[in-house]
DNA sequence: TTGAAAGCGCTAACAT
DNA sequence: ATGTTAGCGCTTTCAA
């Protein structure tokens, strides 16, 4: 590898004005100069060493991206969009981790980000305990938290971008409402994300706009202690297992996400529970797997690009501007129909007119 | 951030000593020296600059990873095997990059990694060809290449891991085969790569085998020209379509992949041709959405993580010692059932004599 | 057993 | 318009 002095060398040039050139300080200097220093840029194939280069002003230009599991279609998805609109829009390249959802490894992560100079960090849903976050914002880092939203009243130093989830749970059970379902649940993983209570709310705020507030039930159930990406999955097919034996199944279900919904719906086909015919199914999320499950998902779809794009530009931004206030940044999710919602059967008549038709 | 210069006051001694504890050299040191320079270091939270060290050094922990798409739930798959097994078994960052399957994009990638210092790099599913690998590694990257083969009778700087690709496919006709199915199918996106001519033939020896081979058909249909991660399920509905409509429709099929077989399911329910009833399907990949699309698809399954944990210990290793010869490193597939394969119907009790089970 | 010092490649004052 | 120079934080001889 050449370096600055090399081309220095062959332009005939001081490193000064090689460094002037590559840092678009072009604006008074001989047109020659400036053409022999390309020259030699060229004919040597140089590029400047970075960590030379962020030695001295204490800049990369790399984000940090921590995700729970890469191999989570979800968050696949969401990494592609924010690594494209890092790199397209920035010239950013993109330090991925997995964190299984671990403290220790986010911990360690934020530190090894700060030790390589990395000072722009993207944390996909991460734990409810968002201490160690603060923490590292504290030494410097600039962060956005996908799929969080902010502590009411308290003033964070991360920027949190996520859709609104509270909407994004009521469009899916009015769907259902909609289509004369009235035995509602809200399928979920236990623990409690906010991401997690705020779906449970938008659910339950549709179903009690419709009256049907006493009968809509929320149905959790533990996942494995270990986290992997086949959690939601298997949450869903337990979850089928539990509803297939209940009496008064509920005939229309929200599931948490896509994945889960998957799982769900697995489940139920083993127990000889047809969807949509006995039982309709929402998801939230809109992967692109949803129409090669079968039926194909009805889903909540995220405007994952959209986010992808504010996610970054927040980092840069505040990258350039550290005094720029954090803020939270919710975006609208919209219904997908697909084939696995159908009118309820055992709709009566006068509470949905429109039966008939 | 503190430097090791302020350890070194904090300790009252040289920063050569504090150097010699972060990097080991403690043999003969005094007992209390260390401890007071360890003492400082915790005190201090002090955490050594990477790239300070990386300009002296010429070394970053990190490695490079290209795929086509993370969002592709396959390099997904293997990108978390990949990170974790670098991360856990050598403390190695992972920088992550979409090449789309462009190869400007690639080359991109490469110099950005040589000017960041990274010297290793995985390349996933590739383009077929590899000349400008060749010219990165000549500049210095060391590079493991998955799921391509060597050319052979070429000497070449990198490292291939792969699947044997030939019995992948093989496994999965044989298969076929052996349920008593004698019109096969290889269904495939077009555009030759190594792997998919190698999964051709090995279809293809296993019809041979069977006394098949006349019949036996490789249909290719041209994925859309930019890259997507849906580009393999567009291809296999595209394919259904095309099944649909043949009046000497196959009864059994070896879809190129998972992801492709999916697409083909989807396509076939459409227009109301039954699986496995009508028609048996085998993927190859193995992923764990095979278990919920509906039938659950019987697939040839790849060694994701040994062959991850290969590709690291590669990396690893040429990277201590570069006068290490590369190869090639051929992992077994593995079939496991699911409900995508019947007996075929067609059978002739004389060539299937187990029929009647 | 510990310390002094050179220098990795680059940027950005400051000089000329 | 171009060059000189002082570091950025660290590793690593070499000397003491």
């Amino acid at each position: 590898m050449s370096t600055i002095q090399d081309v220095a060398r062959q332009a005939g040039v001081s490193i000064s004005t090689v460094s002037n050139v590559l840092n678009g300080r072009t604006g008074r200097m001989g047109k020659d100069t400036l053409a022999r220093v390309r020259a030699a840029i060229a004919a040597l194939d140089y590029r400047p060493n970075r960590a030379a280069r962020q030695l001295k002003t204490g800049r990369t230009p790399m984000l940090g991206l921590l995700v729970p599991s890469i191999a989570n279609p979800m968050y696949g998805y969401i990494a592609r969009e924010i690594e494209t609109a890092a790199q397209e829009r920035h010239g950013l390249r993109v330090l991925l981790g997995n964190t299984y959802r671990n403290r220790l490894k986010e911990t360690r992560f934020f530190d090894d980000l700060l030790a390589h100079g990395v000072r722009g960090v993207i944390v996909v849903s991460s734990l409810v305990d968002e201490r160690h976050f603060e923490s590292a914002v504290e030494h410097g880092l600039v962060m956005v938290s996908y799929d969080r939203r902010a502590t009411p009243e308290i003033r964070s130093g991360i920027d949190h971008v996520s859709v609104d989830n509270f909407e994004a749970a009521r469009l899916a059970a009015a769907h259902l409402i909609e289509h004369g379902h009235r035995r509602l649940a809200f399928v979920t993983a236990s623990g409690k994300t906010m991401s997690r209570s705020e779906k449970i709310d938008g659910f339950l705020a549709a179903a009690e706009q419709a009256g049907l507030r006493a009968s809509a039930r929320v149905l959790d159930c533990a996942a494995r202690a270990d986290y992997g990406d086949s959690e939601m999955v298997d949450v869903g097919r337990e979850q089928a297992a539990r509803i297939a034996g209940d009496a008064e199944r509920p005939t229309g279900i929200v599931a948490l996400n896509d994945m889960l919904a998957y799982g769900l719906m697995a489940g139920m086909r083993e127990y000889g529970i047809a969807i949509p015919a006995a039982v309709s199914v929402v998801g939230i999320d809109g992967l692109f797997l949803s129409t090669l499950v079968s039926p194909a998902l009805t889903s909540v779809e995220l405007p994952v690009r959209e986010m992808a794009r504010t996610i970054v530009e927040r980092i840069v931004g505040r990258l350039a501007d550290p005094s720029l206030p954090t803020g939270e940044f919710l975006f609208p999710p919209r219904l997908v129909e697909r084939d696995s919602v159908a009118r309820c059967r055992d709709a009566e008549p006068a509470a949905a007119p429109e039966a008939a038709r």
